[in-house]
Parts: C-alpha cells; structure tokens; sequence
RNA sequence: GGGUGAUUAGCUCAGCUGGUUAGAGCACCGCCCUUACAAGGCGGGGGUCAUAAGUUCGAAUCUUAUAUCACCCA
C-alpha cells in the first residue's frame, strides 16, 4: 500500500467494477426476499439540464449511505435514478442554441423543436448522472427513468383523463404569475422576490361629484389604469361618509366605487388602497368579495392593451409609467413620490419582473385530494422525520390552493385536450380515443390543446410512474410504497405534498412511509450558496480539487450583475488561498454525513472536509500497519472455535467488546436517520480506540522476538493478529455504506486475512453486535490501564520530561485487584508510558520525593530525583485539591439536601455517594501526598 | 402581520424522554520526525449553555416573557 491514501488512485476505478457488474440491482427474481424485506428509495429527480450542487451531493450521501446499509442488511434494494425534464430551463437551453444559429423556435417549428430538445438529452443531458456516479451513488442505472419517458407519459395521461373525468381538473381564467418575456405561466417555485429599490407613487383621485378627493399610494402607477374600486377600512372614521360614492377615475373616463373591506390597513400609507383584480392577487380576492369588474390592461409581453385608453395603448408597462406619473403630474394629481423599498417578483429563468395576469389556464382541485392526504400523515401512515415538519405540512395542506398545472410552452407533456371548432373541449388520451369516447365523426375537426403540463404534474406521479404505473409489474409489487423520501424542506409542498395526493388517489396507498426531511447546504458563513453571490462550491471540485484561477474565473464567469465579480474574486482569493485541494468523494461523503443533524443549516466548513481527508488517511494507514503484522501469518481464521490454544490479552477482550458496542451505536443511529451520530461513532471508534490504544497495544504482543517466541506466546500473537484483523474488517464494512471507496479498496486487501474472498465489499452482510462477546471486566481493566497510562503521561508532560527518557515508577496504597492488573498488564504498561520499572511497594514502605498520579486510591509516585521541581509539585497538588474540596462540598450540599435524598430516584443518590466517596479518597491521597512533600523537605 | 426554527468554547456543531465537575472537531499553546500515519503522536488552556422569571430536590435540557438572527407564508 502507498504510504499516503490517495483517493484518485481508487475511486473510479472501483465505481466501474460495481456498475459493469450490477451490484446496484435488485434481485428481482430471488425468491428468498419476501416483499416484507424491500427497501426503496426514489431519487428527487433532478433537472435533466442540471448540475449537482452541494445539497444534491449532500442529499445523495444521505440516500446512498442508507441504500448501502439496506442492502448489506440483505434487503431487496431499490435505489431508482433518474431526471424530470424541466420544462422550461430545457426549451431556453434549447432555445439558445437555435438563436445562435439565427433562427427562433417559431422558424423551426414546434415538432422540429421537439425532436432538437430530444437529440441535445440525448447528446447532453447526462451531466447530473455522471456527476452522481462520481459521488458512489449506487443507483440502479439499468432502471433509470425520464419524466417524458414513453411510460411515464402514459402516467400522466392517464392521471389527467381521470382527475378530469373526476371535475378534479378543469379550465378556468384564473391570476396567474405570468412571465411576459417567456410568455407562459410559473410557478411559485420558479419565482425569486428580492428586495428591490423603487418609489411609493401618491396620486390624488378626485370623488365624481367633486366634493372631495382621495389620496392613493401604489409601486405600481401603470395598473390604475385597470383600476375599478378604491377601498378603505369599514371602521375608518375619516372615510365614512364616502363609503358607497364613486371616483372619477384619472386619465380614463371611467367611474368606480368607493368601498369597504376590513383587508385594508388604515395605519398604512393613506388608509385607500386603489383596487386593481385583474393585476394583483390581493386586489383579486377582494374584487371577487365585492363583485367588482376585472379589466385586464396587459398584452402577454406586459404592454397596454386595448382596454386602456387609446394613447397609452401598445406602451411598454415602463414606459406607460412614465408616461402616466408626467400626465398626472400635469393634471396636478400627483401628491409626492417616495423612495421605498419593495419585493420585487423575477423568473428564476428569465429575469423578467413576473405580473400576476388573467389567463385561460387548466387547474387541478386540490381540496378532495388534500383531505386523505392530510389524514395519511395524521394517522401516522406517513411518518416526517424530525416530527416537528409535519406542522409545516399541515399548515400548507390546510390552507392550499388549487394547481395551475399548464405552461405555454413547447417541451413537456402536452395537454391531451381537443377542441372543435365551436371550442367545445374533449379530453382523452388521444386523438382516436377522444372520438370514440365521445362519438365523434371523423369529420369533425380537432385541434389539440397548444399548452404543456407543469414539470411538477409528472414529479408528483414519480414514485409509481417509475415503478411501471399504470401498468402491473413486479416492480410495483415489490417496492411500492417505498420506505423513505429524501428531500430538503424547501419543496415539502410543491413536491411531498402533491406526490402524497397522487400516490393515495392512483394507487390507494401512501407513496412513502417516511419523510427525512434534512437540511440546506450554505456556504461558511450561513449564506445561501447561489451563483450571483459567488459563493457556489461545487462538490466535483471538492472532490478532484481545483487551482486558484481556475476556481475564480469559473466563479465569476456569466455573471448576471457583472459588477460583483470584483468582490467575488476578492473573496474567493482571501478564502481559498492555495485553490482547493483534492478531499476524495469518501471524505466529503463523510463531512456530509457527520453533519446531517436534525438542524436545518448545514454551514460547510473547510476545516472539515480536510478533517476528514485526515481520517481517510488515518484508516489507510492504521490498515497499513494491520497488513504488515499480518500478512504471511497465522491470523487465526476462525476465531477461537477453530483455534483452541488461541490466547485474547486484555486489548483484545477491550477492542472486541468496544467493536460490538460501536457496532449497535451506529445500526442505531442509522435507524433513526442520525447519520451524524453513525459518522461519530465510526470515527471515535477508528481514532481514538482502534488507532489511539488498541493498535499501540498491540505492538508490545507482536514486538517479541520470532526465534524466542514460546508457545503461549504464539498464541498471543495469533489472538492478537486476529483481532487486528477481525477488528478491521467489520470496521471497513460497518464504514462501507458512508465511505464506499476507500473501505472496498482495504477490504481487498483484508478480507482473505479474515478467511473471506469475495468479489466486493458491498453485498457483504453488515455488521452485528454481539452481547455475548461484550466483556465487562476487560473494559474495566482497560479503563484502569489507560488511567495509569494518562497518570504518568501528565507528569511527564507536566514536568517537560523527555518524551525518551524512561521512568521507574512506583506503586501505592493499591489493592489487590490493582495487584493483579499490574501482573497482567505490566509490559504494555512500560511500553505505551515508556517506564523503565515498576515497583509495588507496601504500605509501611518509605518512598522517596516524587510527582503522584491516582489510579481510584491507588497511588503512582514518580520519585523526581532532579527531574522535578518540589514547589512546582506542590503547587500542582494544591491546584488539584482545590478543584477536589470543590468538587466535594457541591456533591455534599446535594447530599445533606434532604428534599434531594428523600425525592431523587435511589439510584441516582447512591451514584451521587459513590461519587463522593471516590472524591474523597482522591482528596485524601492527594493531601497525603502533600504532607510527605512537606516532611520530607 | 401569522407561522416555524435557532441562540452552548475564537469557529462549526453534539448534548435522545431533566440527574455532567457541560462534550467533539477545527483553531490555539507546549513537547516530540517514537519504523502505520507530521494529513501524525503526547499533554494542555478555553464556556455564568442569549437574557429574565418560573416549575423542580435538581434545568443547557421543561414553561413563560424579552432580545437577536434565519427561513416560510400573507
């Protein structure tokens, strides 16, 4: 083995031999499985143009680790891959390519199109794929789906014509978050409000019958022109008398009432908000309350249309701005103009100011099918993990709104609706089938509706889609319902919720029994990882690492405000001064795992990934070391059933027993979804147990001279060499499912020490605690041997002795079971506190001046003899008894409590005694040790 | 305005149903190239657990209020 762990050296390599050999699939024909033993998960698809980011390698780790685990528990498991076609970031990629070339998807034509945007998936959309198999994703490739894959399209076919069939589907003109540059309708999701600068416009809108005037704040003067009511609060003493009159509309011949409606707050601006339904969501629910006109004032690229008054007509809505903020000013309507700052809404694609717009658009009723959704998660037939979402999904559930579920655009599932010429709507899953369905002739002209379904509408079928929906296969049969989706929370609604409602309607169950729901990935700082803050990392960089230049000029390369990149490049040279460099997919994997706590921030740190590289190289070279002491040895293959005379020392017992209790912790806490609790555990155990003591140990049993070895010796040696080995092996496979790399690559090497040759590491059985083997007084007396060693280590630290210089220490006030841990134990402890002697001295002994340790009441005295300095000593002393008399009296007020003695469960006090009782021995020794001090000089 | 969550060492975070003299990693300080590993070893310093009140024999942990921050919804 190389000395330095070298992840580039393994990684892919390895990924090559498990995808070429189909470890990743299920076994779907084994008839030993039963359905009860399936595990499943569903990957979010994500976006065929996409990228992976962190949250999808952070998002990824957590699914694969838990894929992995399942598998080795010998499950039938199904990790499903694949990509949904996002709609409209894949028409402007598409789209972008075909303007380079001079023309515009009108000149290419809509089929045309359809086949461009198939060849660039084909060609291109495989970027995210590769990427997840760069992280160890162990997805089942052979099974990969795409949203508009021919099977998933007849998913949402069929879905549609039901709900439709159902009047859980149907058309309607509706406000819609409109993009006037893409000219389609977005969802909230694809929609991005930041704060930005603008101004509160007052304009005076005098009363009709001239009596008055009312004074009106907007951000958005162009919509008056729609205007159709002014309201007020209905207890708002300063407008009373003018409830029920009318406005005489500016620039328009228009008049329009004055009314009341308690959603105005009178503390606010004026207390008159102008009423816009046609152009502003909140105006609409309010014009829909008061019956008010709805006049739609836009075109579909936002310009005035002809409902406005002819001079405004064909403007740009900027322009008519101004146009309209001078006419007014110049009819002396205009009060003032504020700065103010506001929320402005864009297209995350486009980068247009979205207008709510009154369109046609198809919409899915969402209240009957929230209902079992709602009472799924009630009922506990669908668990979130931590609980406490399942609040932020009641409370969406609860107030939710039907779907707009078209999208003018091309790319997508186009919507299986015919119209006659009359415009009457037939909807089928075809052509052929909508004439028969509805008796028509062949005569009878059909036109297909032109819009596509929203990406989302086939998202939410995914979980059974991909499993073959609608038709029975056994596929369905064995994975669905799967056993846990893995998302963040910021899609719990658009996509948990919808999936949960379809999969209950479609297939009658729950399309996941659990939710985990994890955190976001967010730079160091806590900020938001997005492109125009320059803050992105991106996880392949983290992996392969990456030069300085390289990393800045991809930073802030297409940048939307270009006069950020400045900062941005100033940032990135300050935080990563040398470029990154290459961490290995096993140790991000790692860093994602140990930091998937319940929180909801994962703040990525350096520090940590580079941590944890260290770890990687820490278990190469503990295994190293393991290799060299075993390799072209007797190992013990079989433990002790099949080695009789094998001989475990102390280490052994201690390693063995730690190994099963390691072991439970993380079967545990992979249960539970704590993978930062498994990622800790794995590697406390690796580091400060295996490595720190056990291997140390090991050393003085294997250090023995080959020629002078007896035979109990050899029998040391091959229990120890056993369980270096044993040790090692379920350390890598308990590991596997976090680190799949590394732990395959050393499992090579270790397995056949074990008696085990197998092709790989990933369909071995995982590891499982053992009771029987956990031995309490080895963990005992490890305990006493490791409080010996750290005792002398301190003073040797303490008093700036030589880490070479070898000490003869001497012992006590011990008692005979100390007596006997010293005979079992004393050459490991002269190697591992390098001491050159150790002395047993009775109690009546004199000893000479020296620096005191405690072992319980057990006293090691290490004679000082010009190594040590009496006052430093005693100083030392007295600092320890201070924090002892301390110690004391706190646990000595608790016990003369006598609430404390007489409420605390028994337990609890008698531990509080011991606790005392040990305390004072220990102060007691040290105060005798004090007083020699003083005696003797 | 409504909701959710956070606040623990310089930084990033654990701390499960109240029983700890409050832990880890990184950073920091001292000693050490001891043949698995300097991407390392050994030892050490560092926190009134945001604030206040309450419940309790006992609160980082439960309740209430306040402050600050974050996210979601309107």
């Amino acid at each position: 083995m190389e000395k330095i762990y070298n992840p580039h050296a393994i990684e892919q390599r390895w990924y090559e031999t498990w995808e070429s050999n189909g470890y990743f699939s299920p076994d779907l024909n084994s008839t030993e499985t039963s359905k009860k033993d399936s595990y499943c998960i569903m990957i979010p698809p994500p976006n065929v143009t996409g990228s992976l980011h962190m949250g999808h390698a952070f998002q990824d780790t957590i699914m694969d680790t838990l894929t992995r685990f399942h598998r080795m528990q010998g499950d039938k498991t199904l990790w499903q891959p694949g990509t949904d076609h996002a709609g409209i970031a894949t028409q402007m990629v598409v789209e972008r390519i075909i303007n380079a070339e001079g023309q515009t998807r009108h000149d290419v034509g809509r089929d045309a199109f359809i086949e461009k945007t198939w060849s660039w998936k084909k060609e291109s959309g495989n970027t995210i794929t590769k990427q997840l198999r760069r992280m160890g994703a162990s997805l089942d490739w052979q099974r990969e789906r795409f949203t508009m894959d021919e099977g998933l399209s007849e998913a949402v076919k069929e879905v549609f014509v039901k709900l439709y069939e159902e009047d859980l589907i149907y058309r309607g003109k509706r406000l819609v978050n409109w993009d006037p540059v893409l000219h389609t309708a977005v969802s909230d999701l694809e929609v991005f409000s930041e704060e930005e600068n603008g101004h509160f416009w007052h304009m005076r809108y005098p009363l009709s019958d001239g009596s008055d005037s009312l004074i009106v704040a907007t951000t958005r003067p162009e919509t008056m022109l729609g205007d159709t009511a002014v309201a007020v609060h209905p207890e708002d003493e300063r407008y009373q008398a003018i409830i029920g009159k009318t406005i005489k509309l500016p620039l328009t011949d228009r008049e329009i009432p004055i009314i009341a409606d308690d959603y105005v707050d009178p503390e606010f601006g004026t207390g008159c908000v102008k009423i816009t339904p046609a152009h502003d969501f909140n105006d609409y629910e309010m014009g829909k309350r008061h019956d008010l006109d709805i006049i739609n004032i836009f075109t579909v690229d936002a310009a005035i249309n002809d409902n406005a008054p002819e001079k405004y007509q064909g403007m740009d809505r900027y322009v008519a701005r101004k146009a309209i903020i001078k006419d007014l000013e110049q009819s002396g309507l205009l009060v003032k103009i504020k700065d103010h700052r506001l929320m402005v809404p864009r297209g995350d694609r486009s980068g247009a100011v979205i207008e709510p717009y009154l369109t046609d658009q198809w919409y899915v009723k969402v209240a009957p099918l929230a209902e079992p959704a709602i009472k799924a998660v009630q009922d506990g037939d669908i668990k979130f993990v931590p609980d406490n979402w399942k609040n932020t999904y009641f409370e969406w559930m609860n107030n939710i709104e039907d779907w707009c579920i078209s999208r003018q655009i091309w790319w997508g599932h186009r919507i299986p609706a015919w119209y006659d010429d009359e415009g009457k709507v037939y909807v089928g899953h075809d052509e052929q089938a909508v004439r028969e369905k509805y008796q028509l002739d062949n005569s009878l002209k059909l036109r297909q509706d032109d819009d596509v379904l929203d990406t989302w509408f086939s998202s939410a079928l995914w979980p059974f889609s991909t499993l073959g929906w609608p038709e029975k296969t056994p596929e369905f049969d064995a994975f669905y319902p799967t056993n846990v989706l893995v998302t963040g929370f910021d899609i719990i609604f658009f996509w948990v919720a919808r999936m949960i409602m379809m999969g209950l309607k479609f297939t009658g169950n729950v399309p996941f029994k659990e939710v985990y729901v994890h955190g976001l990935v967010r730079d160091s700082h806590g900020h938001k990882m997005s492109k125009s803050k320059g803050n992105v990392l991106d996880p392949i960089d983290l992996i392969d690492g990456i030069e300085l230049e390289t990393l800045v000029e991809k930073r802030t390369r297409g940048m939307m405000q270009p006069q950020m990149a400045k900062k941005i490049e100033k940032a990135t040279r300050k935080e990563f001064k040398g470029g990154i460099p290459s961490y290995g997919t096993d140790a991000l994997r790692f860093t994602f795992a140990i930091q998937a706590t319940t929180g909801r921030d994962i703040k990525f740190d350096m520090g940590r990934i580079e941590g944890y590289r260290n770890f990687c190289n820490k278990l190469w070279n503990a295994s190293r070391y393991v290799l060299m002491n075993t390799e072209g040895h007797d190992c013990g293959i079989g433990g002790k059933e099949k080695n009789n005379d094998m001989i475990f020392s102390l280490a052994d017992k201690w390693i063995l027993s730690r190994l099963q209790e390691t072991k439970k912790q993380v079967i545990d806490s992979l249960n539970t979804y704590r993978l930062d609790l498994a990622a800790k555990a794995i590697y406390e155990f690796t580091w400060n147990e295996y490595c720190d003591w056990y291997l140390e140990l090991s050393k003085s049993v294997l250090s023995s001279n080959k020629e002078t070895l007896d035979k109990e010796s050899s029998a040391q040696q091959q229990g120890t060499r056993y369980t270096l080995v044993h040790v090692l092996e379920n350390l890598l496979r308990i590991t596997h499912p976090i680190m799949p790399y590394i732990t395959e690559e050393i499992w090579q090497r270790v397995a056949p020490l074990s008696g085990v040759t197998e092709d790989t590491i990933m369909l071995q059985k995982y590891p499982t605690p053992d009771n029987d083997i956990i031995d309490q007084s080895a963990l005992d007396e490890m305990s006493w041997l490791q409080q010996f060693v750290l005792g002398v280590r301190q003073i040797r630290s303490g008093y700036d002795i030589k880490p070479g210089k070898l000490l003869n220490v001497l012992l006590q006030n011990g008692s005979e079971s100390d007596k006997e841990n010293l005979l079992n134990n004393e050459k490991m402890l002269k190697k591992l506190a390098r001491l050159e002697s150790i002395t047993w001295l009775e109690k009546e002994d004199t000893v000479p001046e020296s620096s005191t340790a405690l072992v319980g009441e057990m006293q090691v005295l290490i004679p000082m003899a010009g190594l040590i300095d009496v006052n430093a000593e005693r100083e030392r002393l007295n600092k320890e008894i201070n924090i002892s008399q301390g110690f004391i009296k706190s646990l000595e007020g608790k016990l003369s409590n006598e609430n404390f003695v007489s409420r605390a469960p028994e337990k609890v006090v008698a531990l509080e005694r011991q606790k005392l009782s040990d305390a004072q021995s220990k102060l007691n020794s040290l105060t005798e040790q004090l007083e020699k001090l003083k005696t003797l000089s």
